[in-house]
DNA sequence: TATGAATGAGCTTTCATTCAT
DNA sequence: AATGAATGAAAGCTCATTCAT
């Protein structure tokens, strides 16, 4: 009872490894030996750790989901009650770029992963689930705004999705073509193109 | 003299081979042997007419990007004179999804092109060059749909990246997690979006 | 009939071509292609000419011996009677370096050549060939030179085998490690070298 | 700990493998594939032990050098102050057939190595280097015989590197051509050589 | 004669994974 | 737990040679 987890510690350094590395070379890119030097540890090891490649792929999607979902939920409590602030609070938590640089594996392996999605089974069930995950918690605060202004929820869940694809969007552009978008620009067109799906009537134009 | 010259018919069978292949394995995934099989060619062949796999690659992303550019020019006309219309001419013929499926090929290939685009500097910039080229595209029409509504065209350019943004995402969320969305909801989903950009009161809320 | 060797002309071309790339890539990096380019032909048509690769190699070295060996008779006539001259007439020829740095693909070429015969049984059949004519040569003017000088020729094939052996060995250092011997010293050392082989006292030392 | 390091042992095996079958079949005839099986082991371990084929080459290079020089050190020793007998020493020691035939590979890999350094940069390199090592030691123990001689040290260098070349044509004559030189006559006539550089007046015939 | 498309065998190299220690 | 040697199955790419035209 010594180290509570090594184990998991291990585990941690691993995955970090991978998203480290998969960030600047791809998936295929991060190879063993990279992850490995990365963590700190030999090749050997990390099979130790993980039955497979892959096997890190999934812990890294899963330590990333929640640790996005947490960043968000603490800004949730400083929202208050204002629908608005709630939804947006969790649109910039997303959308927050680290000024330190520091969040930029991060896009860039959200890509990586989404790119890998299409063709490992496994990796795309899990990336439906984050994904469908992420859409529910929009979804949910989304209804609470059209519900304050007394609109129909109806299709509150493909506006969900839409808000979910324009931050993936943004995403991708910061990491495969990050001159493409002014830095700081985005967190406010988002808050904008939220506000035209909440006000648009259905089937005008 | 040899045989009739197919020279750019078989780069066009093997640039298909290679974006066919890639929309279903990923770029690693995608060997010379796989294109070739797709092809109907010998792996040979397929060095024989490009140097390198990845300059496969960059022919598919131009040979993309004139494709779709091309479909958008031919809607462009039918547009008329309406800025509102020529600009959502533009987002739907980008978001056009292909009843036949035809189209999803073309959608999962542009995201593993832009994940290798963070790590083949070459990708990366024909990628760059295409997105600017898009970047602008909607620039222009946005431009003249904020000058009809009497608004400042002062950071057209940023809203017509998030633009692209939105898009982009529509993409990545149809290839990774084609259940999180449902089908033809992207296109009007995203024209309100734009008209929320649109309508936006700069330093509002 | 009309033109007499439209054939030899090619095949001149051809062997000019593989003298010139293997001097500069070796024998393996000697392609077919690169050969045909050299040449201002296409690969096919190499191959009409030559049934192989190791043909053109073969044809190249019996053109050499010819050459090289037809520069020397020319100064033999001019040598006149005296077997010292006669014989430094030849060592001279073989050592000449091109002032316009002509026959450096020729020395280069040599080497690559012998470097070939250890592995090639028809090139070393046809590399010993060219080298006992050359020894039987140098063999005949030592003769002459050691009965001019009251000498036994009891062993004056291995003193022609010596001598032989030093012009390659200027070959290789001139080809491979250029910046090792000066230019120009290389034919009177020789000389003087070949006077220390004509002096010695058998069984001296 | 993993099993006991035989690293050194293991790079040892590999360059061994590579002298053996380069001897055989040229460089380019010398596949890892071969090399690894001459060795004992799977190519993929070759590749573990070195980045490249041309790392084994060069490794071998510093190799040869290392024994070769060894072997001659040994007998210099034995030469005592003779400045003459230490000359021969070295040179015996460079020509010395193994009887059993041991030598040959070392032999015949030095022609190879020398075709090579034509057009591999840094084989060129390594060439050169050590050839001026060689060509240094000659010189050093020619002044000694020259001074010993009351003759000049003047031109001793390019002397030194006819010497050299000499030797080096005698090992591209047994390599290329085992059947023109007898055996055991090289080293008498490269002594003899030596003698008539020695004595040769400057500027004479 | 001449072309250059086409083939197929083979090359060097990489890498996830296993395993003796 | 930890190492790093070892494996083997690919991968991308090259090239002598053939062949339809």
């Amino acid at each position: 009872m010594a180290r509570p987890s090594q184990k998991e510690e291990r585990r941690r350094q691993i995955v970090a490894g991978l998203l480290r590395t998969m960030a600047q070379q791809g998936y295929a890119g991060a190879t063993v030996a990279t992850i490995a030097r990365e963590a700190d540890l030999t090749p050997g090891l990390v099979h130790y750790y993980f039955d497979s490649k892959q096997a890190i792929l999934l812990a890294l999607m899963q330590g990333i989901g929640r640790g996005v979902l947490g960043r968000f939920e603490e800004r949730l409590e400083r929202a208050g009650d204002d629908p608005w602030k709630q939804l947006f609070a969790l649109t910039d938590a997303l959308l927050e770029r680290d000024p330190t640089g520091g969040t930029a594996p991060l896009q860039a392996g959200w890509l990586v992963i989404a790119a890998e999605a299409i063709h490992q089974p496994a990796v795309r069930e899990e990336y439906s689930r984050m994904l469908f995950a992420l859409v529910d918690r929009i979804d949910g605060l989304l209804r609470g705004v059209l519900k304050s202004e007394g609109r129909s929820t109806r299709s509150s869940r493909s506006l969900a999705a839409a808000i979910a694809a324009a931050i993936q969007g943004v995403y991708q552009l910061d990491a495969a073509a990050p001159s493409a978008s002014k830095p700081g620009s985005s967190a406010p067109a988002l808050r904008h193109m939220v506000e035209g799906l909440v006000a648009a009537q259905p089937g005008r134009r």
